[in-house]
DNA sequence: GACAGATTCAAACACGTGTTTTAAACTGGT
DNA sequence: ACCAGTTTAAAACACGTGTTTGAATCTGTC
């Protein structure tokens, strides 16, 4: 019908709908004809740009991990148990929250339960320096050393907590749906988790003064 | 080479390699071809006795809701704070360990993040009976009702940290392989998740006292 | 032993996938 | 206006998928 206009930014717009349905469906689900048609580009175009499928997600992955790793990166401040507490609402809002910068945490998310190459650069990149910032934060609280493994199990009792609202969101829905339909759901759960971990540090740091651990 | 062997029991071991397959990898990633072979069948024996892949998984679903229904039912002894810890040491033992029902857990995990019309049956016949269960025991606790929205948010904490251990797996093993070469890992990760939630609900519970909730 | 029904087998089918091909269209420089 | 290099387009390709086919084989019964 119209005369085919050219669109020089035609590989940008292929990275951004691959990260898009990759988050959202995982690797193998998505077809290249789905990201091209999204794009509004031709199926050749992504061998064209980006050589194959699996190319393209490692570029895909690459801005992830620069865009989030700067993300990792991000200082919190006020007291350890406000740090906490600033720590998980940021985590829930980029699992859950529908503006933010989208598509990051889940697709990390999905490549931790289904792992391809790429998981390494990911854990590197992001997953290490998240992790290792929640252990500082609660080894302050727990006045424990960051290393030590109480530290380590609380930091993935917080994480954990998180992700499961992500990983069962189906569920959720389907058998919660009240608190579902509120917009301002992803604040009432980050508060739950976030005084469901305090209570459980402190509980927990006052039967460490007993004994000697 | 040998003459062909007749296997009347060829359709409960197709039923079998299915419930694994499927637990293992889901559905789309799993051929009915892989699917023949583990089970020493032919390629059109799925279609002779299920009719189709789907009919197949659908069945397989109904066998996973029959036995781990029967499981959920199954009582907890002792005071409140036992029997959480009794149900942790459960749930985390189905998610993770070697021997056990096995794929049973492992396929409703996947039906959870990858949800298909067999979703319903699994969260009626299962998750809410199981929930139910939690429930109680957190209310006793908490002393509040199981059908309070704290209640429901802390069975939420207890279930989201055992099945992050199931979710993250590989990232486990590639970034702490120390802890998750032990045998007993499980035991260690259970005695942990039920330190941490009681902590946090004897906390909770006592800061509830003094305000009206 | 012979027959009828149930079951298995190898082969083929229709379809969707990622990829390649080949020609056409666009772009900027002269 | 022309031309080389870059990008797009439609069609076709090779392969793996779920499914179907029709013949061969087994099973039980007379």
């Amino acid at each position: 019908m119209r005369s085919v206009q050219p669109n020089p930014q035609s590989r940008g717009k292929i990275l951004a709908a691959a990260g898009e349905l990759f988050a959202e469906k995982g690797y193998e689900a998505v077809t290249v004809r789905q990201i091209c048609t999204r794009a509004g580009a031709n199926v050749a175009a992504v061998n064209y740009h980006f050589g194959d499928k699996e190319s393209l997600y490692k570029e895909v992955v690459a801005s992830l991990v620069a865009f989030a790793g700067r993300a990792a990166s991000e200082s919190h401040t006020g007291s350890a148990e406000q740090q906490l507490r600033q720590f998980i609402s940021r985590y829930l809002h980029g699992l859950l929250g529908a503006d933010r910068p989208a598509w990051s945490l889940r697709l990390m998310q999905r490549e931790f339960a289904n792992p391809s190459p790429a998981l390494k650069l990911i854990v590197e990149a992001v997953v290490q320096p998240t992790e290792r910032r929640l252990r500082g934060i609660i080894g302050r609280i727990l006045k424990l050393s960051p290393a030590s493994t109480s530290v380590r199990l609380c930091a993935h009792s917080v994480i954990g907590q998180c992700l499961h609202y992500k990983h069962a969101q189906p569920v959720f829905v389907h058998l919660w749906p009240d608190l579902w339909g509120k917009p301002d759901r992803v604040d009432e759960l980050a508060e739950h988790i976030a005084d469901f971990c305090l209570a459980a540090l402190r509980g927990m740091a006052r039967s460490k003064k007993g004994r000697n651990d």
